[in-house]
DNA sequence: GATGTCTGCCCC
DNA sequence: ATTCTGC
DNA sequence: GCAGAATGGGCAGACATC
């Protein structure tokens, strides 16, 4: 209706995200809403959402394989032989280019890593009984589970070419969990050349930051500040990292997904050389539960995350697919890695995006009554309730209905004068401190926004306290037991 | 130059 | 990351 | 069980503003 086609479009969002520097902001605003005017509502209402990066339509990646299938056979019947492909190269758009231009059988004709193509990689499904896993998966490899940073690391000896073609070749890339590379962050990797038997290979490993003085493993919160474009070699410096080393993908022009896993681990282990940066990961094949359950306890005795456990003859699968890898974190029995749940007093609300629009709800924040000790100055910080978590997931469609109507009988016009918010957190609707919830958790974290000084992280609710009142919620002393 | 606010095919 | 839900 | 869509804490960077 007004003229703009698709691809004119695309141009002008692609000209707007590419403005930069000084004023760059004040620039994108007008210039976007130049296009939204030239649209009609509805263009207008979807280009919205391409902006937001929110089309809502239901369907993803996995379902265009489907759709691609269904194009050049009528049914579904190549998405396995697609699956495979996207596998080794995950872009749906140069695969569907691909099929279209060659025909499926060409487009999928080699099915072979390429050593600097990031891999889907695999991913872990939850379980959280030995017992349970050891029926679904029989022998397994049950290995320690690292809180750092995903790292697939390629290597090629003679080099990768430089998109700059005039720059020095580097031979090491490495990407993120989600396909992004990011090989500027490890200046470490340099010498993997040392490190590494053969002209070529694809690792999978977790990287974990270092205290210098004591040689312990660091949060993940200290981990992550490796992530970065600046200051780079500092950071190095002052945050060491080790990689543990648990899989090998590729190595000499050999695919070795479709490789048992214990077929690979020998390949990784004849692999590596001998040194610090580069660790081969400790493994314990078992098929009883018991000695499972042991080797879980031990890893988090330890202070690791946890466990993951692999099917001991399993490929390497993109994504979670069926039982081959399995993570378990909290102790058996027991809902999330924190020692308790909380009990903890809704503070105020957000009004919901898309599926929630219309519960009214989409998360709420949660708080701690400051518990100051009476030997202090009384008023200070008396009858304080100050912020530990926002909750947006753990309830059903049902609960959130619920929890609004509840909730709507406590609004208040201002936030009462006893709570304690970042402007960063302020609700869209604030609520007198009636409902008590039960909230699990993963760990305690300092916390640089929540006021009580710490939060929660992964936070999600269990139920909620009817039972209880503002004076029976966890107080901020009783959290600090618990972390 | 210091501080505040928002974003990220972000990391978990 | 966790969790819920339609298919 | 898969695939998708809701949502969490918190880091460095980029840009705006004081």
């Amino acid at each position: 209706d007004n003229g703009l086609s698709v691809k004119e479009v695309y141009e002008r969002l692609l000209l707007i995200a590419k403005y930069a520097g000084e004023g760059s902001q004040e620039k994108k605003v007008s210039e976007l809403a130049k296009l939204l005017s030239e649209l009609d509502q509805l263009s207008a209402k979807f280009v919205a959402r391409i902006v937001l990066g929110r089309l809502r339509l239901g369907f993803s990646d996995k379902t265009i394989l489907d759709a691609l299938s269904v194009a050049e056979r009528g049914d579904k019947s190549a998405r396995k032989k697609l699956d495979e492909a996207y596998q080794i190269r995950p872009d749906a758009g140069h695969l569907a280019a691909a099929v279209l231009a060659k025909g499926l059988d060409k487009a999928l004709a080699n099915l072979e890593v390429e050593v600097g193509v990031p891999v889907m990689p695999a991913l872990c499904q939850r379980l959280n009984s030995a017992v349970a896993i050891i029926e679904k998966m029989g022998t397994v490899a049950a290995e320690q589970k690292f809180d750092g940073t995903r790292v697939q690391i390629h290597f090629r000896r003679s080099g990768f070419r430089n998109q700059n073609s005039d720059g020095p070749t580097n031979q090491v890339r490495t990407f993120t969990r989600n396909l992004e590379e990011n090989s500027q962050m490890f200046p470490e990797l340099s010498r993997l050349g040392e490190w590494v038997k053969g002209d070529e290979a694809v690792f999978d490993s977790e990287a974990v930051g270092i205290d210098i003085k004591t040689g312990k493993t660091l949060p993940f919160q200290v981990t992550i500040t490796r992530k970065r474009k600046h200051g780079v070699t500092e950071t190095a410096k002052a945050v060491p990292l080790q990689f543990y080393l648990f899989d090998i993908l590729a190595k000499d022009g050999r695919t070795l997904l479709s490789e048992p896993y214990f077929e690979r681990r020998k390949v990784l282990v004849e692999t590596i050389k001998e040194n610090k940066t580069l660790v081969v990961d400790e493994t314990h094949r078992t098929t009883d539960p018991v000695e499972l359950h042991k080797w879980h306890e031990e890893f988090l005795a330890e202070g690791f995350e946890g466990a993951v456990i692999k099917k001991w003859d399993g490929p390497y699968l993109p994504g979670r697919q069926g039982w081959n890898w399995v993570k378990i974190k909290e102790k058996e029995g027991s809902t999330g890695k924190l020692s308790d749940t909380l009990d903890l007093v809704v503070m105020g609300y957000y009004r919901g995006r898309g599926k929630r629009t219309g519960f009214g709800l989409g998360a709420f924040l949660v708080g701690v009554a400051q518990d100051d000790p009476p030997s202090h100055k009384a008023t200070e910080g008396q009858g304080k309730v100050v912020t530990i978590a926002k909750i947006g997931t753990g309830l059903s469609d049902d609960q959130f209905r619920d929890l609004k109507k509840r909730l709507d009988d406590l609004v208040v016009r201002e936030m009462p004068k006893e709570y304690e918010v970042d402007k960063a957190l302020i609700a869209d609707v604030w609520v007198e401190p009636k409902v008590v919830v039960e909230i699990a958790a993963d760990e305690i974290t300092k916390s640089p926004v929540h006021t009580a000084g710490v939060a929660l992280r992964f936070p999600r609710l269990i139920k909620f306290r009817d039972d209880k009142n503002l004076s029976g919620v966890t107080t901020l002393s009783e959290v600090e037991e618990i972390s």
